[in-house]
DNA sequence: ACAAAATCATCTACCGTCAAACAATCTCTG
DNA sequence: CAGAGATTGTTTGACGGTAGATGATTTTGT
């Protein structure tokens, strides 16, 4: 708690005052408050991959869709929203914009009506690819202050907190 | 229970080809996304935090602040939300709440009567020493699932991350 | 076979955050 | 000194995400 050695003079009038403490004091925070730290970061991550794909015809839940669609096949909403962590009432727009887009289907599955089965189309396949391809250069650039291995490093804690298990 | 092999569970049409990677999908996701583990992440240890900490007197905004006005003193709403990244809209009910609760001033600056000079009471000082002492336990227990070096670096690695600069 | 519980997708209400507009005040320039 | 422009605190409205209820359908229990 740093002991507070200065008698926490009042808020100086000018900015001419600024000896540090009190303009650096989100570096001070970090150091005891790693939750923050966390917090913070994503956010920055977050903001300067959207940024970057403002512009684009997918949303980073779009295309997390298309892509488990295509790594596991058809599915239902629930077990989208289940593998991508999105909430099922999320998803629905999800699905309804892409649907809209013609990038996947909405059929009825064979032996449980209730539920969807959602499905890539040939065009969410192109699609899908040109968002891949795209996403390199966005997620190296979100990352720029870490080399190669503090990313691997960062990756694997991360998965830790989820409880998932290391895929060494 | 249970320790019947019957496949009588729920839902058995599509459930019956799982050979596990439509169920394991996400743990396959992280290890080419960092981004969304790392976001995933952060909203499971966030949501471990406000939940022990729901409760209490204090949220994690509020508690921020009391704990940046005790490290540095009396500050402006501005000061404030440039260090602890909360948006200055934000700040306004935040610093209300406090207020109302007696546990800050807000006093208006002597030499610019545009800002206040927000100042922690003596009960605000209380407050924050109780605030402060329950959160070690619930820091502990959103990262429980790291080693102490572990959270080290994770937090090297997150502050490393927000020194990112901002895209243009 | 019939009723009760569970499940899937959807919709609605609610909460927190962010962007933009606003009035009051400061600073700087001519 | 006057006025343009920036800054501080605040309010407003839009947006995105979450929780809870609903309707259709399936599974379970008797």
């Amino acid at each position: 708690m740093a002991t507070a050695p200065r008698p926490a003079r009042l808020a100086s009038p000018s900015r001419a005052d600024d000896s540090g403490e009190r303009r650096r004091y989100f570096a001070a925070l970090t150091l005891e408050r790693p939750d923050v730290a966390l917090c913070r970061a994503t956010t920055a991550v977050a903001r300067s991959i959207e940024e970057r794909l403002s512009g684009g015809p997918l949303t980073v839940p779009q295309h997390l869709v298309l892509k488990m669609l295509a790594a596991v096949g058809s599915c239902s909403q629930q077990e989208l929203s289940e593998q991508l962590r999105i909430d099922r009432s999320v998803m629905v727009g999800c699905v309804d914009t892409l649907e809209g887009a013609g990038l996947v289907r909405r059929e009825r599955h064979p032996r449980d009506r209730r539920a969807y089965a959602v499905t890539l189309t040939a065009e969410g396949t192109a699609a899908l690819a040109e968002a891949e391809r795209a996403m390199a250069p966005v997620l190296d650039h979100a990352f720029a202050a870490l080399t190669p291995q503090e990313r691997a490093t960062l990756a694997r804690l991360t998965r830790k907190l989820l409880d998932v298990p290391p895929a060494d």
